[in-house]
RNA sequence: GCCGGAAUAGCUCAGAUGGUAGAGCAACUGACUUGUAAUCAGUAGGUCACGGGUUCGACUCCUGUUUCCGGCACCA
C-alpha cells in the first residue's frame, strides 16, 4: 500500500495501518500531536485503519482541523459521560462549533447548572479509561435496527441522503450515530470545560421537541484552555450592555417598556454625532431626505405584502373612525408612496430618498438582547429607484457609502453574506426570470468587485436577494449592520412606473439599503468594538477640565470652557472640590478622550496641560496648539 | 415564543439550615485647599422585583406574574 506524503515523498505500508501508525513511523514526537489524518479528502480518525493508496496529511494538533476533531470527540465524551450518569438519555446532534462543541441530550429531568460539574468529572473518568473511538460503517436498515428505540437517532438516520455512507462511534460502552472525524482515543481529550447550559430545538424546528443543550469547550494545552476561559472573561467587560451602564449611555426599564431603550444624555450625545454624519454622508452621495409619520394606514402593508410576511413581528393594528393603522415597521411603502407622488421620467433616475425614522418590531421576547435587538428602534433608511441599466452603479455606489462610513467608524465586519432564495421555501414571491436576474446582477457585483462573500441560500428577504454585511458581537452572535437588497417585487405591487425614452410606461427597480444599521445597534456595537472609549469625535464628552483649584483657577477654566463649548465640542468642567488624583481616576475611568489640567502656571502662560485618555503622559502646550490638535483628532475621527 | 437560571441600597456584590438586612463605591454633611489614577470623618439611603400561599414568624420555602441573563427559534 503506497502513500504519498505533502512534500511529494511516498512510501509503502502494510494494510490496516493508522493514521498514528504513520506517525509513530515518521517520529514520537510527531505520534503525539496527531490528531487525525486526511487521505486524499477523506477525514481519518487517529485509529481508523487504512485500506488503500492515496496522499495522506496528517492533522496536527497546530492544525486548524485539530480543534474541531478535538471539540468533536469531546462532544462524544460528554455523551458518554451524561449516559453514563443518566442512563435513559438520549442524543441529538454533538458537533464541534467555532469555539467549541454542544450535545443535545433528551432528558426526563432537568439538568441544573451544579450538574454540569459531575458530568465533568465523569468525562474526566473517561477520559482516563482511555476508550477506543471505534468506527463502524453500517447499512441503514442495521443502523435503524440498532437505534430502533431512539426517535432521534432514528429521525438523524433518516435524513442521511441515500448513497452516504453511515456510521457509528463505539467508546466503552457508548455507541453513537455519527460521521467521525475522531482523535481515535479518549484519553486525548484532557483539557476541557463544561461552559454552560440552554434549551435547543430538536433539529432547530421550533414545531419539534425540544432538547437540553450543553456547551463546552476542549483544547489541547491547559494553557489554551485557560487562556480561551480568559478571554470569555475579557468579553463580559466588553459587553456593551455593562459599559452601556457604566458610561450611562442607555438604559432599559421594565416601566418604560420591555425592548424599549432610553438614550441618555451621553448616549444621546454620540447618537447625535451618528445621525449628522449619515445625513451629511447620504447629502454628498446625492440622497434625498424625506420624513414620513411613525404610523402608517395598514392597507400600505398589505399593498407591499409586509402585513402577509410579517403581521406576527408587527405590534397590534389600532382603529380608529374605520381606519386601521399600524406602527410603522419599515419604510419601504412610504418611500414607494414619494415616488408615485409625481410621474417620472427616465431622466428623473436614479432618485434616492432616505430617512432617519423610528420604527417599530414585535421581536419576540427571548430575542431582545441589550440594545442589540430592540423593538423600537431609529435608524436612516434609503430606499433607490433606478432603471435596469443603473443598477450595477448604484449597488455600487451603495458598497463605498457603506464602506466608507465603516472605515470611518472604526467597525470590522466580519463577512459580506449573500443571500438568495431557496425555492423549496414558500415564503418568496414567485417570479423566477426576475430572482434569477436580480441575484444575478448582485453576484455581478460582488465578483467585480473582488468583494469576498458568502452566499447564502434561502436567507433573501421575500421580495429580493441582498447583500448584507455581517457584525460579529462580544456575545459572538452575528448580526447585519448594513444591506444592499434589489427588488423587483415592491415596485410591481405598488404599480411604479416612470416614463422611459420611447414615451412608455415602465417600471423602476428598487434598492433598499440600510446604512449603518439602527442606531441602537451600532451603539452596542461601537461601544463593544472601541470598549466604550469612542474616538474624539464620537466621545460623549470630549474635553474634561480639572481646575487644580477651584479658588485660583476657576475663572480661567470657565473662559476656555465657554471658548470650547463655543467652537461645537462637548465639554465639562470638574468643579468638585477633590484632589486632582482623584478628579484624573475620574475622567480615566469614564473614558473622556482630553483631560486638561488647569493649574497656576496654566493660567499664568495660557496654557493647558493635557493627558489623554489611556495615556498617563501629559504636554504642556499653548490653547491655539490644543485646539488645532483637538480639530484634527476630529476631523481624522481618531481617538 | 420555547428550555434553563437570576432578581437584595443609585452601582458592584455579601447575607448555611426561616427569627423583617450588610460592605465597598457613588450621594449628602463637615474638615483638609489640594499639580496628575481613590484625603479623612460622619450622615442618610431598602415594601429584599411584584402578587398570593405555608408558618407564631418569609429576603429565605411553595405558587403566579414581570423583567433580566444563557441558549434555541425568529430577524422585512
Amino acid at each position: 500500500m503506497l502513500l504519498r506524503f505533502p512534500d511529494g515523498a511516498e512510501k509503502t505500508f502494510t494494510e490496516g495501518i493508522t493514521p498514528l501508525d504513520v506517525a509513530k513511523s515518521i517520529s514520537s514526537s510527531l505520534a503525539k500531536k496527531v490528531v487525525g489524518a486526511y487521505l486524499d479528502d477523506d477525514l481519518y480518525d487517529l485509529n481508523r485503519t487504512i485500506h488503500r493508496d492515496g496522499a495522506i496529511r496528517l492533522v496536527t494538533e497546530s492544525d486548524e482541523k485539530a480543534f474541531e476533531i478535538l471539540n468533536h470527540s469531546s462532544a462524544h465524551l460528554l455523551a458518554q459521560a451524561v449516559k453514563t450518569l443518566y442512563p435513559n438519555a438520549q442524543f441529538g446532534v454533538g458537533p464541534a462549533i467555532e469555539e467549541g462543541f454542544y450535545y443535545d441530550i433528551a432528558l426526563e429531568t432537568s439538568l441544573r447548572e451544579e450538574d454540569l460539574a459531575h458530568i465533568e468529572k465523569q468525562m474526566a473518568r473517561h477520559a482516563k479509561e482511555n476508550h477506543p473511538m471505534v468506527r463502524k460503517e453500517v447499512s441503514r436498515k442495521e443502523a435503524l435496527e440498532i437505534f430502533k428505540d431512539d426517535f432521534y437517532k432514528t429521525t438523524l438516520i433518516e435524513a442521511i441522503p441515500d448513497g452516504d455512507a453511515i456510521t457509528l462511534y463505539q467508546q466503552g460502552d457508548f455507541l453513537d450515530l455519527c460521521r467521525g472525524g475522531h482523535v481515535g482515543f479518549t484519553s486525548k481529550i484532557k483539557h476541557f470545560k463544561l461552559l454552560s447550559l440552554a434549551g435547543a430545538y430538536f433539529r432547530g424546528d421550533s414545531d419539534g421537541p425540544m432538547m437540553q443543550r450543553i456547551y463546552g469547550t476542549s483544547w489541547f494545552s491547559k494553557e489554551a484552555l485557560d487562556a480561551h476561559l480568559a478571554l470569555l472573561e475579557e468579553r463580559k467587560e466588553r459587553d456593551h450592555r455593562k459599559l452601556g451602564k457604566q458610561l450611562k449611555i442607555f438604559m432599559l426599564n421594565s416601566e418604560v417598556g420591555q425592548g424599549l431603550a432610553t438614550w441618555l444624555p451621553n448616549g444621546y450625545a454620540v447618537r447625535k454625532v451618528l445621525e449628522d454624519y449619515v445625513y451629511e454622508e447620504e447629502r454628498k452621495a446625492g440622497y434625498l431626505h424625506v420624513s414620513t409619520p411613525v404610523l402608517g394606514s395598514k392597507h400600505l402593508y398589505e399593498t407591499s405584502g409586509h402585513w402577509d410576511h410579517y403581521q406576527a413581528n408587527m405590534f397590534p393594528p389600532m382603529e380608529r373612525d374605520g381606519e386601521t393603522f399600524v406602527l410603522r415597521p419599515m419604510s419601504c411603502p412610504h418611500h414607494m408612496k414619494i415616488f408615485q407622488s409625481e410621474l417620472r421620467s427616465y431622466r428623473d433616475l436614479p432618485l434616492r430618498y432616505a430617512e432617519i425614522v423610528t420604527q417599530h418590531r414585535y421581536e419576540a421576547s427571548g430575542a431582545l438582547t441589550g440594545l442589540e435587538r430592540v423593538r423600537a428602534m431609529t435608524l436612516t433608511d434609503a430606499h433607490i429607484f433606478v432603471r435596469p441599466d443603473q443598477i450595477k452603479a448604484e449597488v455600487i455606489s451603495a458598497y463605498e457609502l457603506i464602506d466608507k462610513a465603516i472605515a470611518d467608524l472604526g467597525l470590522e465586519i466580519a463577512y459580506l453574506e449573500f443571500a438568495t432564495r431557496d425555492d423549496s421555501k414558500e415564503k418568496f414571491h414567485a417570479d423566477e426570470t426576475l430572482w434569477n436576474e436580480a441575484e444575478a446582477v448582485l453576484e455581478d457585483v460582488l465578483v467585480e468587485a473582488k468583494i469576498p462573500y458568502k452566499k447564502v441560500p434561502g436567507e433573501a428577504a421575500f421580495y429580493g436577494p441582498k447583500i448584507d454585511f455581517q457584525v460579529k458581537t462580544v456575545l459572538g452572535h452575528m448580526i447585519t449592520m448594513s444591506t444592499i437588497q434589489l427588488d423587483f417585487l415592491l415596485p410591481e405591487r405598488f404599480d411604479l412606473t416612470y416614463i422611459n425614452a420611447d414615451g412608455e410606461k415602465v417600471r423602476p427597480v428598487v434598492i433598499h439599503r440600510g446604512y449603518i444599521s439602527t442606531f441602537e445597534r451600532l451603539m452596542s456595537i461601537l461601544l463593544e468594538q472601541t470598549k466604550g472609549a469612542f474616538p474624539v469625535w464620537l466621545a460623549p464628552t470630549q474635553v474634561i477640565l480639572l481646575p487644580v483649584s477651584l479658588d485660583a483657577h476657576m475663572d480661567y477654566t470657565k473662559t476656555l470652557y465657554k471658548s470650547l463649548m463655543e467652537a461645537g465640542y462637548r465639554v465639562k468642567i470638574d468643579e468638585r472640590e477633590e484632589k486632582l488624583g482623584y478628579k484624573i481616576r475620574d475622567a480615566q475611568t469614564q473614558k473622556i478622550p482630553y483631560q486638561l489640567v488647569i493649574g497656576d502656571q496654566e493660567v499664568a502662560d495660557h496654557s493647558v496641560t493635557a493627558r489623554q485618555y489611556g495615556s498617563s503622559e501629559q504636554h504642556t502646550v499653548s490653547v491655539e496648539e490644543f485646539y488645532d490638535q483637538l480639530a484634527q483628532a476630529v476631523a481624522k475621527k481618531s481617538r
